[in-house]
DNA sequence: GGCATCCTTAACAATTTGGTAATTGCCTGC
DNA sequence: GCAGGCAATTACCAAATTGTTAAGGATGCC
């Protein structure tokens, strides 16, 4: 990934705009910007940001008619939202957080405050991404870096495809993959191959680990168990 | 779980320790509380508390110490922590924020508006939790994700048919099911399969479960109950 | 170019599942 | 006690699903 994350900002103000925009791509996120509710909307639905920052008042649709809106979406259950606002009573600060924000930050604010803040935030779902990594269960350890699997101490090697399946079914030990995601995850939702393919995928993984840990659940998926 | 969650309230002035407590046990809260950082850091380690609310400003151990402390222990990974603090000045802010913490509230603060932050911040881990639709009903556990039916930490291996059959019966004890709505939510409207059908099914969850949890209502239909 | 490996597909075997029918058993009302 | 209605049981078959194997194209590496 080239940024460590997307961050939608909307603000009614230019300079405000601006100078946060300025601040956060120097700490390296990617920037996209609204200048008023609806706006905010339609950009998040195409952009799908990990933050959005959200001036509360604005024009078409206050922040926190935003933030209702998306939050009643699935697809923006894990969007991070901080409210920004001149407001500094206490109860709109409730309500703002209350209403499935994240954050609340009163202007003025200084530029490096709010990148904290910003950091601090997105710190938990970046951890989520680098944790993905060495994966263990029981005797059985899956390094998706190295590209390595290694069955108590015995290293074995897979083919790329063969890895990522059994790497996506390690992941989530006991849990049952269908056909369908397996597909989705590893494949991805545009290629399409046909109905064998999995399982002589899964074949092979059986066969090269040895170890039958792989779990057919029929007509449902597979799910990965020592 | 008795508690939403569990929170560590580390404070020198022990009006405020008592404050902070009473508005968060209103809410749920299991509250621990230290009156001092190193005090802080051994509650912490003993009790794990998902949130820990930190003075900066406290004998013994600053707030930012113990937070640098915990932070350099793995297990305490996922530990929000949120500093609390007279100083106002941006500097601490960002160096708090910066220092690992998920958020800072500065005093005086209103307990209202921690309640809200602590509500903000713990609302992303208490989701994980929701996820799992694991049904449980006395001793029997029943786990869509991993296809597992547990009777006793027993495993019991059900078919397709056999297991969305004993998951909707069991996703509401006690309720009667009529053999028209079950086949409406197992086999879909679409399908039409003859009356003995269910029946079949129901034995053969009878048989592998070898305890009698499916009722029979004469004439009605079938209802879960240990 | 030649070789090896990987991915996919196709064909067939093996297995499991879901559904049906026939029979039996149980309860109820008469 | 008997008939009727409903559920339980059993055995069986067809359909659906997965396992296995082999083969061909694609790709990458000497």
């Amino acid at each position: 990934m080239e940024f460590k994350a997307s961050i939608l900002v909307a603000d009614d103000e230019q300079d405000i705009l601006e100078i946060i925009r300025y601040n956060l791509e120097k700490e390296g996120y990617k920037v996209y910007t609204a200048s008023n509710g609806q706006q905010a909307i339609e950009m998040a639905k195409q952009v799908h940001p990990n933050l959005i920052i959200l001036d509360i008042m604005m024009p078409y649709k206050t922040g926190i008619e935003v933030c209702n809106i998306l939050r009643s979406q699935s697809d923006f259950n894990d969007t991070l939202i901080i409210f920004l606002t001149a407001l500094n009573d206490e109860l709109s600060h409730i309500k703002g957080l209350d209403s499935g924000a994240d954050d609340y930050v009163s202007k003025p604010v200084s530029p490096k405050v709010l990148v904290s803040r910003v950091n601090a935030l997105l710190r938990r779902i970046q951890k989520d991404g680098e944790n993905s990594k060495i994966v263990t269960v029981g005797n059985i350890s899956i390094d998706p870096e190295k590209f390595i699997v290694r069955i108590a101490d015995e290293e074995v090697i897979l083919a790329k495809k063969e890895f990522e399946l059994l790497y996506l079914l390690a992941s989530k030990p006991g849990r049952v993959f269908l056909r369908n995601e397996i597909l989705n995850l590893v494949w991805g939702t545009d290629v399409i191959v046909g109905d064998r393919t999995i399982d002589v995928h899964i074949r092979k993984i059986r066969q090269k680990l040895g170890v039958d840990c792989v779990t057919t659940v029929k007509g449902v998926g597979y799910k990965f168990e020592m």
